[in-house]
DNA sequence: TTGGAAAGTCAACAAGGCTGACATAAACTG
DNA sequence: CAGTTTATGTCAGCCTTGTTGACTTTCCAA
């Protein structure tokens, strides 16, 4: 099994397959660790990953649409509806008619829904900042920098604007 | 909302609630871009990220055994099983019974297993490859340090020896 | 005023997790 | 050798979360 010729900047950077392989691993494993505890606290109250992530990115931008949240999710209106009429039957979300547009929904969270958010984002927050000094500044530097260069190529301008943590 | 006072390795890094949260919500969309392409490809085979994560594998180590697999994924053996049948079934794995310890089954790719699993690695590889080019070599090597970082906790050490690339 | 976008709902289905129960063969142990 | 443990496989049933398709209601905008 030889490998195949390699271009100027991968000579540059040595990337066998090897390392592009644990790198790969790498990425399953620590999302799989990222996401463990968040999953475990939401299981006491009977939610799911799903529901973190509304909840989540609800808080993130208080007041989006249910359309920008499908956007930023990336599935169907089907799949976030169900569980967005949970969070809300549940009182963690409040859903608001649009004031300039009607047809729309505001998502926001109520307290309860905020509590939730603050439990579940410190949890990961906690790691992250385990992880990230642990490993170092420059580390740190670096990490985000592949990161964004991971995310880049299909990603919406939506959520490039999230991430840059632009205000809408 | 005020944030927790700092530690003193927290100083160095500046970690502030608003980076930290960067940077889960970056793994959260890098991981599924991550993932992408593969799901893609394996939807055409009729198959699932499941399938794809025993390939991956059992093509990493060939001849290992179910229940190495199984503290590697971290699922339930009926979940592994159902997954592990129809690549058996299919023809992309063979299970031969141990030839120390009959009662295990040693995992082999076949030669359409082989050529799945090269298809499968060969896209993320190579969209890991793009990423690593366009960050440049010191930030590969503290996307390394990171990623090691958040993987450490809690992880077996059969994992731990997997991705240093032991031999077993 | 009418076409179409935004939102919500119902139904049906699939993948892939889970638990519990049980079967079999092989290995180990007293 | 008998009994127990281990490795694996399998059946049944449940849950979450994704999918499609069809349809309604609301309401903005041309």
């Amino acid at each position: 099994m030889q490998n195949a010729p390699l271009s100027r900047s991968e000579q540059l950077l040595f990337l066998t397959d090897e390392q592009l392989r644990q790198g790969i691993e790498m990425m399953f494993f620590a999302y799989r660790g990222f996401t463990a505890y968040p999953d475990k606290i939401l299981e006491t109250y009977g939610y799911g990953r799903a529901h973190h992530r509304a909840i989540h990115f609800v808080g993130r931008k208080p007041g989006l649409t249910v359309n920008t949240l499908l956007d930023i999710l990336g599935v169907t209106k089907q799949s976030l509806n169900r569980v967005l009429r949970q969070l809300v039957n549940d009182g963690l979300i409040d859903s608001r008619v649009g004031t300039k547009d009607r047809r729309q929904r505001n998502l926001y969270l109520t307290e309860s829904g905020l509590a939730l958010e603050k439990e579940l984002s410190d949890a990961q927050r906690q790691r992250m900042r385990k992880a990230y000094a642990a490993a170092g500044p420059n580390a740190v530097q670096g990490f985000r920098t592949v990161l964004a260069a991971m995310i880049e190529p299909e990603v919406s301008t939506l959520v490039r604007d999230l991430l840059r943590g632009a205000e809408t």
